[in-house]
Order: C-alpha cells, then structure tokens, then sequence
DNA sequence: GGGGAACTTTGTTCTATATCAAATCTATAA
DNA sequence: TTATAGATTTGATATAGAACAAAGTTCCCC
C-alpha cells in the first residue's frame, strides 16, 4: 500500500492537469514551463460550507477551481448577503482588489460543494509571470474574457426586469441552476429569496 | 511654412508620445519596440458629438483617448440610450465583444467634447502583442485595472441607492461631473435625467 | 429516524423610482 | 439676434420589488 503522501501527490498532480489543461487552450506551453507552472502553485480541498478566506482578510492567491463550486459575496448595509460572482471548473477566482493592493478584503470566498482548487501566491504569480511570457498572454486573454463577461452582465442588469433576469439566467445555465440554492440564485441576480419564489409561483403566459 | 502634412506629422507624433508615456507607468520599452508600437497605431480627430462606431457596426479597433471625453451606450428595449462606460484621457475603450469576435455591436461610441484618439486595429493588435511580448503584459496589468473597476462599481450597485451612488460619484469625480450634461450621468448612474433634478433639488439634510 | 435549523412559500403593506405631462431655461445655428 | 431644438425642473400618478410576517418544507446532524 502506498503512503499518504504519494497518494496525496498522484491526487495532486492530476489536479494540476486540468490547470495544464485549460492553459495549452490558450498557449503552448513547452515541458520546463508546464513544470515551473506546477511548481508555482498549491492544491487545496475545501468541504462545501468551508471558506477559503472572510471578509477582513487579504486575497495573498488567486484560485483555480478544478472540482466543485464556489461564491464570492460580500454583507451589505443591510445585512443581506450580496453574491458577486460564482467560480465553477476551470474558473479563477479571487479578490483582485485585495490581490493587487494587498489591502483587506470585503468579500467571503466560499465552497458551495466540496470542490478542488489550485492556489497560486500572489509572489508566485507576480514571478510566475516574469519567468515565464506565455503565462502574461494566458491572464491577458482570460481577463479579456472576465471583462467582455461583467460588461454583459451590465448589459442584462441595465435592460431587464428581475423577472427576465431570472428567466434568462435559467434558460442559459440550466444545469447550473440546479446546484444551487435558490436564495443564493436571487443574491446573485440581485433580489430577495421571497421574490424569486413568487416569480417561481406565477404560471408563465402561455 | 511647413506643409500640412508635417504638421499633422508633428501633432500625431505628440498624440502617440501620451501612449509611450503611459505605457512606459507599467513596462519599458526600448527604442524599437516604441518604434514598432508607434508604427502600429493610427491618430484621429473626432469633433463633439461624432460617432467614432454605432450599433450594427464592427469594432475593429480598441481607442486611447489622448484628449476630450468619449461615452459608450447601448439603446435599451424602451428607447433610452444606457451609458455604460466614460472614457477620457488615458484611457482605452471599445466593445471587446465584438473587437474579440468580429460580430456586429450593440454600442454607440461618441465624442461628449472634440477629442484625440488613437486607435489600434484588431489585427495591428494581434500582431504588436505577439512581436512585443511586454504589451501583453502592459494589456493584462489594464484589464487587471479594468476588472477591479468594473466589480467596485458593481458593488455600488448593489449596495446603494441611486440617491447615494449620485452623491459618491460626485464626490468622487467632481471635475469629471462638470463635463458632461446631466441627463448622460443619469444614463450612467442608472435612472432618469427626472430623478436626478429631483435629487439635485433637495436640501442636503444638515 | 427525530428534532431543529435552514430554506421556501404565501400574503400584506410600503417605498423608491419610473412614467407621464407640462413649464421653464439654455445653447447653438441661421 | 432670434428661433428652435435640446436640456432641466417640477408635479401628479403608477408600479416593481422590498420588507415584514408567518406558515410550510426539506435537510442534516446527533
């Protein structure tokens, strides 16, 4: 029987893989840089309900998820939970913001399922970057993404009732819907839980 | 008297030294690679009011504002224009979904004062970041600025009212307040030139 | 597998902001 | 210089969705 570790390392490193993975869709990474990739990065577990890092605290990484699903949030005002983002597979997520500055952070990192993730320290990153160009252009054209992503989101938020937004965000993601809670569901679109299940009730025009 | 050309010459090479300077806050060039930025961008005029792209149309550029103020806006399903982004000096702008996909846009593009742009076509871009690999990360280190921006200013959303986000961003952006007429920081703040007379008309309590 | 907490549903009332309408005010172009 | 469209103000009315409240439902944890 093996040991802990090396179990714990294969485990690890088939983690890593998807991260190779969904780099090589973007760049070609040659072998010594997919190892100085893999050596710049960690891989955590987190149970769902768990979070990575609270409201106070400094984003010092930026996450990959290869397994599960996370939120971002932060407390409003009001007391309300205010979802900003969800992070499935092959998503990065972080407080940018906290990341960059090194200030604290508003914002809840948290597991919604028991989910996988690959860390990369803010150092590891900031090097990672130097030592190895094609990683500048992966960030560049994943951010380009992210950007064209919030700029849509803009868009539904400025031209659609909560209604249509929930129609909408159903009929575009429907599997994703279902892992979900629905009061998480209205955080994320911007209403009250009450209303989402009122909208749920009405029968929709035939 | 030197003729017009050189003139324009010596005005658009001034135009393109903002860029230089601005690029040369996050990277450094050397002198070739300024040369081959300088040899990849194009300086134009636009008078107030004109359209730099309209809705239907191809952004095949992205736009670095040198001088003057830009707005971008989409018209909403009842007719209203939805401002989604200022741009002034030292700024990029385009719709990066249809500069990244080469589909038609939603967005109107327009001069609020005469200004000085430059623009970088899609293709002149494609190839500058692929010959000068410190513009990816120049492009990244923005997009990284842009995102942060762009989840503040969700924040905001959601977690004030319109009358408080009216009052933050003047207090924020006073100057900035000045330029532009009122009915298009209602667009952009998200409510009715009307409520934001009546905002303005109140007494501020004591 | 039972009990309590976490969710969801349903009904009523309330409020911020939209919408409509009309009266000024203000720039710009002829 | 004035005519005229564009911009702002002001007032009356309407409405989407919040807030509050309380009854069901489902999910876990012991």
């Amino acid at each position: 029987m093996l040991p802990e570790r090396l179990i714990f390392d294969h485990h690890s490193a088939k983690m890593k893989d998807n991260l190779i993975a969904h780099i090589n869709k973007f760049v070609e990474l040659d072998e010594a840089e997919i190892q100085q990739v893999c050596d710049s990065v960690n891989v955590v577990a987190v149970k769902k309900k768990q979070f990575i890092l609270k409201a106070d605290e400094i984003y010092r990484a930026n996450y990959f998820i290869t397994k599960g699903c996370l939120r971002l949030y932060f407390i409003n005002r009001n007391g309300n939970e205010q979802i900003t983002q969800f992070a499935i597979e092959n998503w990065w997520i972080t407080d940018y913001t906290s990341f960059e500055t090194g200030k604290p952070s508003v914002y809840y990192l948290q597991a919604i399922e028991d989910s996988e993730v690959i860390s990369i320290s803010k150092k590891a990153y900031e090097e990672l970057l130097l030592k190895v160009p094609k990683m500048e252009r992966y960030f560049r054209i994943l951010l380009q993404i992210v950007h064209t992503a919030s700029m849509r989101r803009f868009e539904y938020f400025r031209d659609q009732t909560d209604e249509e937004r929930y129609r909408h965000f159903v009929s575009l993601f429907p599997g994703f819907v279902q892992r979900i809670p629905q009061y998480m569901l209205a955080s994320f679109l911007g209403f009250t839980p009450q209303f989402l299940s009122k909208i749920r009730g009405k029968k929709v025009k035939p």
